[in-house]
DNA sequence: ATTGCTGCAAAACATTTGCACGTAC
DNA sequence: GTACGTGCAAATGTTTTGCAGCAAT
């Protein structure tokens, strides 16, 4: 029930935090720790994961999983609960809210007798610079 | 641009589709071909997989990729776009559709200029004979 | 007869984990 | 000083693929 577990702050932790910085679209783990390196950041694979997990777990970074089952991950600027809107062809994401769909939701579930929902609602497309690429 | 390729008929294909039945739960490859096996059957792992694909391609089967990454399959009752509220517990689901939700989607999506949108959203809740149960 | 399917085992992937060592506290 | 974090390599688990033989058309 300890809801605050103790992160130390190292160096890798604050590297990855940065990495993710304010960048508007969601990357994998991989892409994260080949960009660390990229950049000169000596990160390990395993710990760029484990970070993002616990990270993700504390809810400072939103997790998406792919239709290929990879997890991606983004740094949110809204820490309440929201949707993604993402370009398929450069990644750009739009964060909204959808208080009627929360609340269509509930009732969906009720409807059918179903207690303790949780849902998951992307939205998948292409942006304005990328309109007329192919699908 | 052809968008018919001919799949034979062979018995692994039929015995899948029939395994899939009309139960109304997801369940993974490997699930699938345990339980084939259980009961008899004689399939390929890469057999299931292939099949389930080419299925999922034709719009027979219905996806869903789990949290973990995990893919699990369905034999679908309605070939229109529809949603699905899965049991966390025994799987147990209900399709359903979300007219209001397409239109509120569509809208979102052009207000912020993305074009040829698509989306997912599934709910995960605990069906009435589990409402009991811990998350 | 063709050409696509199947089965198996090996390969490819993303992700997790064991363990010795380093480091924030 | 101690407990947690890190790096590496090995392990895991799912899905894909190469290839020789089998079967549907």
């Amino acid at each position: 029930m300890d809801s605050s577990p103790k992160q130390r702050t190292t160096r890798q932790r604050t590297a990855i935090l940065a990495a993710l910085g304010h960048e508007s679209d969601f990357r994998s783990a991989q892409q994260l720790h080949e960009q660390m390196r990229a950049s000169g950041e000596s990160v390990g694979l395993a710990t760029v994961y484990r970070n993002l997990q616990s990270l993700a777990e504390s809810g400072q970074v939103d997790v998406l999983v792919t239709d290929e089952g990879e997890s991606i991950y983004r740094q949110c600027e809204d820490d309440t609960h929201h949707h993604h809107l993402v370009c398929r062809v450069c990644g750009r994401t739009v964060e909204f809210q959808a208080p009627e769909m929360e609340e269509w939701t509930r009732r969906i579930a009720s409807q059918h007798g179903f207690a303790d929902v949780h849902h998951t609602m992307e939205i998948f497309g292409l942006c304005p610079d990328h309109a007329d690429q192919a699908s």
